[in-house]
RNA sequence: GGGGGCAUGGCGGAAGUGGUAGACGCAGCGCACUUAAAAUGCGCAGACGGCAACGUUGUGGGGGUUCAAGUCCCCCUGCCCCCA
């Protein structure tokens, strides 16, 4: 074999990617002047991955990443649709400004030089971006129109400051989301556990449109359940009531002060036996007794140490103080005792018999326990195990007594609202956004505190409100904005004292909650974008990331476009209307049990007992996330300059569904190597023949052949066939790219063994057909081989301008079928019956067969089923 | 505790509406080519029994519906995710 006909990925891949980008082949077809051509009239498709922060390395998962969603607009453009699939950066956040506190950089110049190692990686994988939509959210082009929206909220009313309790972490020195602290009570970012602090901050009102974002979500059925359920239980939407309890004294008399409690169940209401209030109530300093004074002030002084996780816990000891006064019940006039206590917020009931955290506390300070809800069917009135928190039927609850519990909730609202003691809520769970960073690298909040005139947006025309250079950062003492006086004084637009800026930057997920909209029109220097070119290209087609933005990204995004659609700045309800979660990718990793260390895979001399290089000990083998601490990360280029970056896309697409875990094995991706070496062979076997395309017309084996095509042909024919409906079919819907690449493979083994005696046409169909759908997997190897055959002798666009091949039916049709006899329900014997034989036919065949006599031992079936074309069930 | 998901060979994974379980690949074994090895090509391969043709068994465990169950129903075990 001549040096020059071996499959060399690096030297084709290069080449390739050299000549679509001279050709433009990637950038987004626009109708433009009066003529559009047929590529720029075709249905608009957009194809999208959720942009990465530029850390300057790509890892695996980026790769998965991009590789789906390429694969997905390589389809679409084959099929015909105009692709809009774009690329960007996420830019600010305090990766860029730590290396400016340790190594004195600029984050600016650190940022963009990590953009552009990134992008000639992500350049080496053969993805099909339109480079030139690219953005960065830390350029002044794009945060310009950041600003511009926050303007907006700020216009409609929902951006607003406010003191409250927030979320502080210590490590990174600024507030935190509610969102971006996990269940542990840790920051997303650092992992320090948050502080509890409390601060003037600015919220975007997303509970505004809770409602909307919860009742929406029926209508992206395009997403994952998991997804969408998960977003319904962060909103958290619960029906209940705010019921009122007077504050009374020693003999009954009204204080008119009134307490105000939240609750899913007010038909537990005759239950109460206490009322907790947090310790943070504003009532609690003048309510409390002299006597309790000191036993309070200790109480609070340590609940104070506790993270919110610790307070609300269901599972957690609760600790409590009763603080010397009362309150009356306004249901049933009963005094009970106040208490604060840890757990919950604000003002609870304490209903033992029916809560289990109530239940909990009562037993632990002696407190009543009265069951006013039993189960229905049931007299069981005693009260053993823990609360009864199901539905049931009312009893000791006075009129509503025998009522079932959905009932009488609502009764007793209607009775509270009547009486003037409370009326129905519905309460989330969700809080408003918390959108302030006490940190230097991200958006400026485009406002300015003026002494007169308050709150001052800055004026649109003077946006952006630009990060001022060349800044010494420490990461201490709060916002380093704050310290640049030159940058903070400012004239007030609006009566021209000075005044002074806003020195909080933006949460980074705000600028990622609208760049999916900048891309469908990236150069717009009057607006964010235009109406036209937002709603021609959006809702999105196809979003595909990593499932950790299920909540966080993906709810802030939906958010953004309710309110821009009500500002009547695009039209369209939710952005996103599929959307694929991809799995990880896991590296093999190895860990000592007993010194709990993990050893890289290169020190691990047997792979098949694998042990610690240094002590001898026996190795835990297993797959996980990849990380540097674990030394089981594999990096992208290595696999590229070994193996090309068709092997890469191959592999990854082959190896596991795109939604599961993938585990990087080297093994699977020599093999995936060997496959595409044997594609080339295929075509060298097809070269050596004679066989060319570069004459051949549209469809040089239809299914009207002159003459009826020999067995071969028939055979090859149909292993065609099949692989365009079951390729096709496993690229629609959901996505199957595994099978899809094994679908290939059967294609490319039913090709190495017919090829060769096929007729001409039949043989120069398959190679066609193989290449168009290898093309969106592999497609330098695919527009290589294209042209090795001859297909494109004037440099046209080669194989990703061929259009999605046809399936013909009939290449399917087989005259004989194999059909299975069952005796029983059991496997016995197979038959080759005509296709078309009917249930009759089947039934004599079978029972005249072999098979029939053998194990019926002569007696007639005492029933049959026939299932035509698949199988004849004999049941003596 | 509540809600959701998953469990298939040595491994990753396939199996429209119930209808030949294990496609495709990795690892393994055998054969061909080679002085030899690598590479390549061809073949075998769930487990158990048998020289075989074949038989039995088999999709985490137990029960059920059905002519027929990986697939549907009930119970259990283990793992994962979300919310508490």
């Amino acid at each position: 074999m001549t040096d020059s006909s071996r499959y060399r990925p690096q030297v084709i891949e290069e080449r390739w990617q050299q000549r679509w980008q001279s050709q433009s082949l990637d950038l987004t077809p626009e109708p433009q002047g009066s003529d559009p051509s047929p590529a720029e009239t075709a249905q608009p498709y957009y194809a999208l991955s959720m942009f990465p922060y530029p850390s300057g390395s790509l890892h695996m998962g980026h790769v998965r990443n991009y590789v789906i969603t390429d694969v997905i607009a390589r389809v679409q453009r084959l099929r015909g649709r105009a692709v809009l699939h774009p690329m960007g950066w996420d830019a600010f956040g305090l990766p860029a400004e730590n290396a400016a506190i340790e190594r004195g950089v600029d984050p600016g110049v650190w940022t963009d030089q990590n953009i552009a190692q990134m992008r000639e990686q992500l350049k080496r994988l053969g993805l099909s971006i339109d480079w030139d939509r690219e953005l960065a959210t830390c350029h002044a082009d794009y945060y310009r129109w950041t600003q511009w929206l926050f303007l907006q909220f700020l216009d409609a009313g929902l951006a607003y400051r406010s003191e409250a309790t927030v979320n502080w972490d210590p490590i990174d020195q600024t507030v935190l989301a509610n969102e971006q602290v996990d269940g542990e009570g840790r920051s997303w970012r650092s992992g320090a556990l948050v502080e509890k602090r409390k601060l003037r901050q600015w919220f975007l009102k997303i509970t505004a449109y809770a409602d909307q974002l919860l009742d929406d979500l029926p209508k992206l059925q395009g997403w994952p359940e998991r997804v969408r359920t998960m977003q319904a239980n962060w909103i958290g939407r619960s029906h209940g009531a705010e019921l009122r309890f007077e504050v009374v004294d020693a003999s009954g008399a009204g204080s008119g002060q009134w307490i105000e409690v939240f609750t899913t169940r007010p038909d537990t209401i005759f239950g109460v036996s206490y009322v907790v209030l947090a310790p943070e109530h504003p009532l609690v300093a003048s309510l409390t007794g002299a006597e309790q004074q000191l036993q309070v002030e200790a109480f609070i002084d340590l609940v104070g140490r506790q993270s919110d996780q610790e307070r609300t816990a269901e599972d957690s000891p609760k600790r409590g103080v009763a603080i010397g006064a009362q309150v009356r019940n306004p249901a049933n006039g009963e005094l009970v005792p106040l208490w604060i206590a840890d757990y919950g917020t604000g003002a609870v009931m304490g209903v033992p018999a029916h809560d289990q955290r109530d239940f909990v506390f009562a037993r632990q300070y002696e407190l009543p326990v009265r069951q006013v809800i039993i189960p229905e069917g049931s007299d069981e009135h005693a009260y053993e195990g823990g609360a009864w928190t199901a539905a049931g039927v009312l009893i000791h609850s006075g009129e509503f007594n025998g009522l079932p519990s959905g009932e009488a909730r609502a009764r007793i609202i209607a009775a509270a609202e009547a009486a003037g003691w409370g009326q129905g809520r519905v309460q989330y769970r969700l809080r408003d956004w918390l959108i302030s960073r006490q940190r230097y690298w991200g958006c400026p909040i485009p406002v300015i505190h003026c002494e007169t005139c308050g709150v001052v947006p800055v004026p649109a025309e003077q946006l952006p409100v630009e990060l001022p250079k060349g800044m010494e950062l420490a990461g201490k003492g709060g916002s380093p904005l704050a310290q640049l006086e030159s940058w903070v004084s400012v004239a007030c637009p609006c009566c021209g004292k000075p005044a002074r800026r806003e020195t909080d930057t933006m949460d980074t997920f705000m600028c990622s909650s609208w760049y999916y909209l900048r891309y469908s029109d990236p150069h717009n220097t009057a607006l964010p974008f235009s109406r036209d070119a937002v709603d021609r290209w959006l809702p999105v087609d196809q979003y595909v990331g990593g499932i950790e933005h299920a909540i966080l990204h993906l709810l802030y995004s939906r958010f953004f476009t309710k309110v821009l659609r009500d500002r009547g700045l695009l039209g369209f309800d939710e952005p996103f209307s599929r959307l694929l979660t991809q799995g990880m990718v896991q590296g093999i990793t190895y860990k000592n049990p007993h010194s709990g260390k993990y050893i890289a895979p290169a020190d691990v001399a047997d792979s098949s007992d694998p042990r610690d290089p240094t002590t001898g000990e026996v190795l835990d083998t297993f797959y996980e996330k990849m990380s540097k601490s674990k030394y089981n990360g594999v990096d992208p280029a290595a696999v590229i300059d070994r193996y090309g970056a068709d092997t890469a896309r191959m592999f990854i697409l082959f190896k596991a569904p795109p939604e599961k875990d993938l585990e990087w094995d080297d093994a699977d991706v020599e093999g995936q190597y060997r496959f595409l070496q044997r594609l080339w062979r295929l075509v060298d076997t097809a070269l050596e023949r004679g066989l060319t395309l570069a004459h051949s017309g549209a469809s040089p084996a239809g299914g009207a052949a002159a003459s009826p095509l020999s067995d071969p042909d028939q055979e090859l024919r149909r292993a065609v066939h099949t692989a365009i409906a079951a390729i096709s079919e496993d690229l629609d819907g959901d996505y199957q790219f595994n099978t899809a690449v094994s679908e290939l493979m059967k294609l490319s083994n039913a090709m190495g063994s017919h090829l060769e005696t096929a007729s001409e046409p039949v043989a120069l169909e398959a190679l066609r057909v193989l290449l168009v759908l290898l093309a969106p997997f592999a497609p330098h190897l695919a527009d290589e081989l294209w042209q090795r055959l001859g297909a494109n002798p004037d440099g046209d666009q080669g194989i990703h301008g061929q259009r999605w091949p046809e399936l013909d039916p009939t290449a399917l049709r087989r005259d004989t079928v194999t059909v299975v006899i069952q005796v029983k329900g059991k496997v016995r014997g197979q038959l080759e019956v005509p296709a078309d034989a009917d249930a009759a036919t089947l039934e004599q065949l079978a029972l005249a067969s072999e098979v029939a006599s053998k194990w019926l031992e002569g007696q007639a079936p005492r029933r049959v089923i026939v299932v035509p074309g698949k199988l004849v069930n004999l049941v003596p």
